[in-house]
RNA sequence: GGCCCCAUCGUCUAUCGGCUAGGACACGAGCUUUUCAUGCUUGGUAGAGGAGUUCGACUCUCCUUGGGGCUGCCA
């Protein structure tokens, strides 16, 4: 019970969460899941100045989405300020704190408390994912620990914070490698035992440089939003400096938990990729159950009433296998749901925009409406053109007619749209398109 | 500047002294005798440089170079 393992994501609520952060949570959840032990959330929001109400929900949103479920109350660390403060009054009693007048970068000047560094020896840790780690105590400065102000600064509320949440392994950023030298001696200088530490890489931009604040797109809620399974983010990010060690790369939770573990995590930085994260997302939107996919495709088309069940399987059938982004999904369907769709003035130019189209097209006019209802149906359909085409290909008829009833050069097969529009709109469409654009 | 860390295809990675260096994304070619896809087949591209250890080094050691982190009354 006391060995059981204790892990915590302590992101402080000072700007939008983002996947850096985020990936340092999954490898936290993921870790704590595969050794049974529990995973806490701590918001480190001492930085009073910084942090807001508005990040904290949605940093919560954000776990939520990605499935990252915590095990206990959520810790807000300015809860903690009182015992904070007793153990510096501790350090202080002790020797290992001092309090000093200084001037601060912004030029107030106060009186704060410094902790005091060992003057000589060697301060080392195994770190989990980056193997041995030593530094000289001298080439460590006293650090100040409370504010001029009264208030606890992060290195002491941090540590606190784990002696007080019984945290055994911290897993947490890179940036933090040089804090942990001065956090293991606070552990020492309070008797408690030195958490074990793993120090996950950085993710890179694709200019190779770490993402700043400033880099948009790294946001986690941004991916909601453009469309992105989290089930896809959480498998990309995990692969970012993971692997299952065999060539698997899109895995189940379940296969995550069971196999993730920190030893394998790497040391170097991983640049972010969206275009395999597209892939990814692709992979997922492959998988989803029919009916699921169904759901998300109907909750995106605001005009979904009017159609049977069967229409819907047979389109979003078509669908699925196509979509990288949910977000693809409502102008995809643009043209079934509605007659009001756009053109695309490439496709116009390139499939409509050409003499001999008008006729062709018109000429289809003709053999379509000759169908019987009954026969509408893709097969049939596909049939009729591979007439025309006497087996020379059936390009010159399938891309005027693909652009004329939806606009678009690309989508749903040729003939299943067809036949999912029915006889009367694709003779319709058909007609207009070739009065409008063609020569 | 000082201290710490890192280095395999363009990218994510496998390799834990025996490598004709494997996979995935991306890219190119082809097939699925229709588009957009999917699927399948296929092609090219990698061990930063230099010493050393060793029968043998991508794997171990050192140096150089390059990259990153930290050096706050931020976290």
């Amino acid at each position: 019970m006391s060995n059981e393992v204790r892990v915590r994501f302590a992101p402080s609520p000072t700007g939008k969460v983002h996947i850096g952060n985020i990936r340092a949570a999954i490898y936290n959840w993921l870790f704590a899941r595969h050794t049974g032990g529990r995973f806490l959330l701590r918001v480190e929001d001492t930085d009073l100045e910084r942090s807001t109400p508005e990040a904290i929900r949605v940093l919560f949103e954000c776990m939520e989405w990605l499935g990252l479920d915590w095990d206990e109350e959520v810790f807000y660390q300015t809860k903690n300020v009182k015992r904070h403060l007793e153990v510096v009054d501790r350090l202080l009693a002790s020797g290992h704190a001092y309090k000093v007048e200084k001037t601060s970068r912004d030029g107030k000047t106060g009186v704060v408390t410094m902790f005091r560094m060992p003057k000589e020896g060697t301060i080392e840790f195994d770190d989990i994912v980056k193997g041995h780690m030593a530094k000289k105590a001298e080439d460590i400065q006293d650090f100040a620990i409370v504010r001029s102000d009264g208030s606890p600064i992060f290195h002491i509320a941090n540590v606190v914070d784990d002696i007080d949440q019984r945290v055994t392994h911290i897993i947490r950023g890179d940036d933090h490698v040089e804090n942990t030298f001065k956090h293991i001696c606070i552990f020492r200088a309070l008797g408690a035992p030195v958490p074990k530490y793993g120090h996950l890489s950085m993710i890179v931009n694709q200019q190779g440089k770490p993402y700043s604040k400033r880099d948009g797109a790294a946001f986690v809620g941004e991916y909601r939003e453009q469309g992105y399974l989290p089930e896809a983010l959480f498998n990309y990010l995990l692969l970012l400096g993971w692997n299952p060690g065999d060539d698997r790369e899109v895995l189940t939770r379940e296969e995550m938990i069971e196999l993730f573990e920190l030893e394998k995590v790497h040391v170097t930085a991983a640049m972010f990729d969206p275009k395999k994260l597209a892939w990814m997302n692709g992979e997922y939107i492959k998988r989803m159950p029919k009916d699921v996919f169904r759901k998300e495709v109907q909750s995106r088309c605001a005009e979904s009433a009017g159609h049977s069940d069967d229409w819907w399987d047979y389109l979003c059938d078509q669908l699925q296998v196509r979509t990288k982004f949910l977000n693809d999904i409502p102008a995809a369907c643009r043209c079934f749901l509605s007659d009001d769709y756009e053109f695309d003035e490439k496709a116009v130019a390139k499939r409509l925009a050409k003499d001999g189209v008008k006729a062709t097209l018109l000429d289809l006019v003709r053999r379509f409406e000759a169908v019987a209802d009954a026969d509408w149906t893709a097969p049939t359909l596909e049939e009729l053109v591979k007439g025309l085409s006497q087996g020379n290909g059936m390009g010159p008829w399938v891309h005027p007619i693909r652009v004329a009833v939806s606009g678009r050069g690309e989508g749903i097969g040729l003939f299943e749209m067809l036949q999912l529009l029915g006889k009367a709109k694709t003779v319709a469409r058909l007609r207009a398109a070739a009065e409008k654009y063609c020569p």
